[in-house]
RNA sequence: AGUCCCGUAGCUCAGCUGGUUAGAGCGCUACACUGAUAAUGUAGAGGUCGGCAGUUCAAAUCUGCCCGGGACUACCA
């Protein structure tokens, strides 16, 4: 028997399932039965055990897992491999939170080693809730042996990697300036700044600054005209006033034009000269004040007057002197307070002279170091002034620490330049700035001894092994990723860390001679020449993290001592070695990893582009020359359902655990592949989950709980062979040629990766073909009659149905897929697979597909339509039957479609017959139109016209034209010959009848009655009352029955007449009219009321 | 500031290389159906296809500009 239940239960399958998969090693064996040497290769990007997983999560991973499921339900073996990303950042801040330390307070109030201990230690703090989510999420992923990356195993691979880069000369040590988290103490990498919501905008205060000019021999040019006691000043913008006092230099562009401005300081009414940018004197001057009375002017006035009185180009300022602006400290590496020229100097904003502070700027730093100017880092690596810094001495620059009472920096060297008369203009200014992605503080650039790895010299290679990865979408891959790979920049590899993978270099102690390490073997062969040299037993540490391994002292070929660097390696290293490193390739598994590179697919976040995409596509390019991976899926952010971020503090994250719970997986999952593409961002909506269960879930499970309760009364069990193509009905022809085509379409679609096209035919199909238009006119077939062929083909073509739904949507819905396909197969034992996901996909059968068939069943429902809602406007209910329907042929292969499938038309409709018009001359009033595909081309300007001649042509002019199959068009001198096919024509009406259209189909319905037929319309209201009777008394659906019926004068005749009809319909031995029946009483008429008792035979 | 994506019914989304009544589902309203019934059918209301120009005989569709939302880029002073 089929099993049958009391209702849709997506949790309760969830679980039933999720039970069977456990006991039969389901997952296991999905891969196990596949062969070993045609695999699809599949990786995992590590997520980080160490936060809490969110629905978002739910969402990338059924990304991965449906293409996984798919591959294998192709033949191919996935194996897949889980991982975790177990270093970095957020481990430390989580444990320094935890514990109330700051970094300052590692190796003081606690050791490296009890620090690192406490890290590994909360790692896997929320592992069992990912692992509960993964399966309760239906997420197959190998969770028994997940590669880890704190392992000493996966270390050695890292460092083998890099050993390569070194050997390749790609690794360099530099002194740059790079972005720099004060509040979390480490320098960060460009692919760290470009996380999501890195840049914000924030609001500081800004300040043009007045640097006196020095009037010496060289800068006399500029003084020109001026009095030896007036003093003149080169404008400079700043959006950060608090590297001001570490200023050494001003830049100017070499053919921008300046002006020397005579004016006043707003702040102190002193008389200035200044020099800015010609360009940008409106954003500094009101146009109000330009030569006006300078006499006039007193302190605080709005309109300050000011006049251009010289006009000059960058060039004529090179090497031009100024006053130090804050003088705390002096520069002692080179040059200072003179003007530089350079090209990167624009005139967008500021005042077209830039302030250079070489310490925290790379442009600064840059053209610094061009004309030998020194510099001054009057900031610590804590984000606080020197204690040289006087009244400013030990404030933060900006507030790392979230100190309550914190006073803005820049506000008060603001105040101090106004004082000073040095500040021209102190305004509030908002723009983005970057900040770090873990404390959220804003970054600044500082000054930072690091380990590049030098992706620039690789960048063209890359970019031209991109090319030949397939991007879903396309624009991921040529816009973001590609953009990114043009504007590359050298891969900061180092932090100043401690829980990470540690840098294998050693170097002697002035840094002449270093030593990269790329295998354990290597480090032991080093550690025992050491040992030697120097007489001491160091070993190999059991553990390759710090501070063992810092401990460890080698030499070099001279026997001088070297030290390991301490930096440790970019946590993205870690992630974008996995496919090397989950083997702990090349120690081990080289034929493993061999047949597992590149992947065939990977999927992860839009946010991943310039994080693990980036760092797999690196890693692979420099070392393997090759590409990491075939194709490659991100997929756009999960909002609320308003289009909000999801987020904790706003309290609009959803909860993936009570999701599932509450919802089930598969509704889950399937709602959100059939919503958005994948790359688009998800509105996430509970309701739109609860709408997918009624309407997808809800009609299949229909359309089972149907084929299940009549198939268990005929004891249909797919033992008979397979009814031949030719000997099922039209309709059953039909709904296989549909789904020979789905499956053609969902299989393109999983291949494609596309799988919201996948999702939504397949609800299509579910919804309209089967369930709508199949199950509806075949419902007849399932309970009606004898165990016939026709019967037989109605179960096999449903059963079919079904059964390749339940394969095409494991995919994405796999537990109520499984449930489905062992309700079926658990009792037909068509196929030997145990489950749906160790059974195959079938190929589409083109044989089966007909397009025609299609079309005309396309015309029979939309025929059907018409006819009802012909019906509905005269108030004729179904359940009356009519005599005929009329249908002007204007094409005679519509007829011939038609005729096909008349007998379903009729049926459905409960008409009689149909008259098909050829003859329409007179009796249809038509339409007809320019077809302005055919004619727009040819005719063009005229087309106009031409829409209006044709428009105002007479019937006898259609006749004409369809008897003759042309027509001369005539436009002023222009004559043009027009078929048949330049003409869209349509029957609009037909005189005297009820009509209606649906775009090139006219019905008509003839409403006229007799007396049979308002007979056999009451016997059918009498099988329907009798029906219900039935069904509110629970007889059995076979029980027999004799009936007794008042002897009402509409129910005389219907019984005289269609007795026998009623009879069969509803399984009464008799049926006998009596006047005074007890019984029930019905209404059987509009109005009218009668009595019907049913006994039971 | 620049680049890219998006903007179609109250909501979620389709609308291919331009072709003349702009669609579906949900929701809403009314009616019908009742051996799939916590279903189903029919009908109705609901759109200046973000705005403005342009190309064209013809624009939701192509181009430009603007507005709004998002992502990304940037050393941007």
């Amino acid at each position: 028997m089929y099993k049958s239940y009391d209702g849709l239960n997506l949790p309760e399958i969830d679980r039933e399932i999720q039970e069977f998969w456990t006991n039969e090693n389901i997952f296991q064996r999905s891969i196990e039965e596949r062969d070993e040497d045609n695999s699809f290769v599949f990786y995992e990007g590590p997520p980080s055990a160490n936060g809490q997983p969110g629905i978002h999560h739910v969402m990338a991973r059924t990304i991965k897992d449906l293409f996984c499921r798919y591959q294998s339900m192709k033949g191919k073996r996935v194996e897949r491999k889980g991982g975790w990303d177990t270093h970095g950042l957020p481990v430390e801040l989580s444990v320094e939170k935890e514990l109330g330390i700051t970094k300052d307070d590692i190796g003081v109030k606690i050791s490296i080693e009890d620090y690192n201990a406490k890290c590994r230690e909360t790692v896997m703090k929320y592992k069992d809730m990912w692992d509960d989510l993964t399966r309760k999420m239906g997420y197959w992923v190998d969770l028994d042996d997940p590669y880890i990356t704190f392992k000493n195993e996966y270390i050695e691979s890292v460092w083998h990697l890099l050993r390569q880069l070194y050997d390749k000369d790609l690794i360099y040590k530099g002194y740059t300036i790079q972005p720099y988290s004060p509040a979390a103490g480490t320098g960060l990498s460009s692919h760290e700044l470009n996380m999501p919501g890195c840049y914000k905008d924030v609001t500081d205060t800004t300040a043009v600054a007045q640097f006196k000019v020095v009037k010496d021999e060289k800068s006399n040019p500029i003084f020109a005209d001026m009095d030896a006691d007036q003093d003149l000043y080169f404008l400079a913008w700043t959006t950060t006033p608090w590297t001001l006092p570490s200023n050494t230099a001003l830049a100017m562009g070499p053919k921008i034009e300046y002006v020397r401005v005579r004016t006043f300081n707003p702040y102190t009414g002193i008389e200035i000269r200044v020099v800015l940018a010609e360009k940008l004197l409106s954003k500094w001057f009101k146009a109000d004040g330009q030569d006006g009375d300078f006499e006039a002017y007193s302190q605080g006035d709005k309109i300050i007057p000011w006049s251009i009185e010289e006009r000059f180009v960058g060039k004529d300022f090179e090497g031009i002197q100024y006053e130090q602006l804050l003088p705390y400290v002096q520069v002692e590496d080179g040059l200072s307070f003179l003007v530089l020229v350079d090209d990167f100097v624009t005139t967008e904003d500021g005042t077209g002279i830039v302030h250079i502070a070489p310490s925290f700027g790379a442009d600064d730093r840059r053209v610094a170091q061009k004309y030998g100017v020194g510099s001054l880092t009057l900031v610590d690596k804590q984000g606080k002034f020197l204690p040289e810094m006087g009244e400013f001495a030990n404030r933060y620059v900006k507030n790392y620490v979230d100190e309550a009472d914190y006073v803005s920096v820049d506000v008060d060297i603001a105040i101090k330049l106004k004082k000073e008369n040095k500040a021209f203009n102190v305004q509030k200014y908002v723009h983005s700035y970057p900040h770090c992605w873990r404390t959220d503080k804003p970054i600044l650039y500082y000054p930072l001894d690091s380990w590049f790895v030098r992706s620039t010299a690789r960048k063209d290679r890359m970019v031209e092994l991109n090319k030949t990865i397939n991007w879903k979408p396309k624009h991921t891959g040529e816009g973001r990723f590609g953009n990114w790979l043009e504007n590359l920049q050298d891969w900061n590899l180092s932090r100043s860390r401690y829980w990470g993978i540690p840098l294998p270099i050693w170097r002697n102690a002035d840094a002449t001679i270093e030593k990269c390490i790329g295998s354990l073997e290597e480090l032991e062969v080093e550690i025992t020449k050491a040992n030697r040299v120097l007489g001491l037993e160091q070993s190999l540490p059991h553990d390759l993290h710090r501070p063992f391994i810092d401990n460890i002292v080698l030499v070099t070929d001279e026997g001088e001592v070297m030290n390991r660097e301490t930096d440790l390696i970019d946590v993205w290293f870690d992630s974008g070695s996995m496919p090397y490193a989950q083997w702990h390739y090349p120690f081990e598994n080289q034929e493993k990893f061999k047949s597992n590179f590149p992947a065939d697919f990977i999927s992860e976040g839009v946010d991943q582009t310039r994080g693990w995409f980036f760092t797999l596509h690196a890693i692979a390019s420099m070392v393997h020359d090759k590409i990491a991976f075939k194709n490659v899926l991100s997929t756009g952010l999960v909002l609320d359902k308003n289009g909000q971020k999801m987020s904790k503090r706003l309290g609009n994250a959803v909860d993936p655990f009570i999701t599932l719970k509450d919802k089930g997986a598969d509704a889950t999952r399937w709602y959100m592949m059939s919503n958005a593409q994948p790359w688009d961002n998800l509105k996430f909506d509970l309701d739109g989950i609860d709408e997918i269960r009624r309407k997808f879930f809800g009609t299949l499970y229909n359309t089972y709980s149907f084929f299940a309760l009549y198939a268990n009364i005929d004891g249909f069990k797919y033992e008979e062979t397979d009814i031949a193509k030719e000997n099922r009905p039209e309709i059953d022809r039909w709904i296989l040629s549909c789904l020979h085509t789905l499956v053609a379409e969902v299989d393109r679609s999983y291949a494609d990766y596309e799988p919201t096209n996948a999702a939504r035919k397949i609800m299509y199909f579910v919804d309209d073909q089967l369930s709508n238009w199949y199950v509806r006119l075949c419902r007849r077939r399932f309970w009606k009659g004898s165990y016939s062929e026709d019967k037989i083909a109605a179960y096999q073509t449903l059963y079919t149905c079904l059964e390749t739904i339940s394969k095409l949507m494991a995919p994405i819905a796999p537990f109520f897929a499984d449930w489905l396909f062992k309700n079926l197969n658990d009792i037909s034992q068509k196929e030997d697979a145990l489950s749906v996901h160790l059974s195959l996909i079938p190929d589409s059968d083109s044989a089966w597909i007909d397009k025609d068939l299609e079309v005309r069943m396309d015309y029979a429902k939309r025929i059907s339509s018409l006819v009802l809602s012909l019906r509905k406007r005269e108030q004729i209910r179904v359940r009356q039957p009519l005599n005929k329907i009329m249908l002007p042929i204007l094409d005679p292969n519509f007829e011939h479609l038609v005729s096909q499938v008349e007998d379903l038309i009729l049926a459905e409709v409960n008409v009689k017959s149909i008259e098909y018009v050829t003859d329409t001359a007179g009796i249809v009033k038509k339409n007809i139109k320019p077809n302005f595909k055919t004619l727009g081309r040819r005719l063009g300007k005229n087309m106009k016209q031409a829409a209006q001649v044709i428009g105002s042509l007479t019937d006898a002019d259609i006749v004409s034209i369809e008897q003759s199959g042309q027509y001369i068009l005539n436009l002023g001198e222009e004559e043009m010959v027009l078929t048949l096919e330049d003409f869209v024509i349509t029957s609009e009406d037909i005189e005297g009848w009820l009509v209606a259209k649906d775009g090139e189909i006219t019905v008509a319905l003839d409403i006229h009655m007799d007396d049979e037929l308002r007979s056999e319309g009451i016997a059918r209201e009498l099988v329907n009352r009798i029906q219900n009777i039935r069904k509110q008394e629970d007889f059995n659906v076979t029980d027999r029955i004799d009936i007794r019926i008042s002897n009402h004068e509409l129910v005389m005749p219907a019984v005289e007449k269609f007795g026998q009809y009623i009879k069969n319909e509803v399984l009464a031995d008799d049926i006998t009219l009596d006047g005074g029946v007890e019984g029930q009483e019905v209404e059987l008429v509009e109005g009218t009321f009668i009595h019907i008792l049913l006994s039971k035979n």
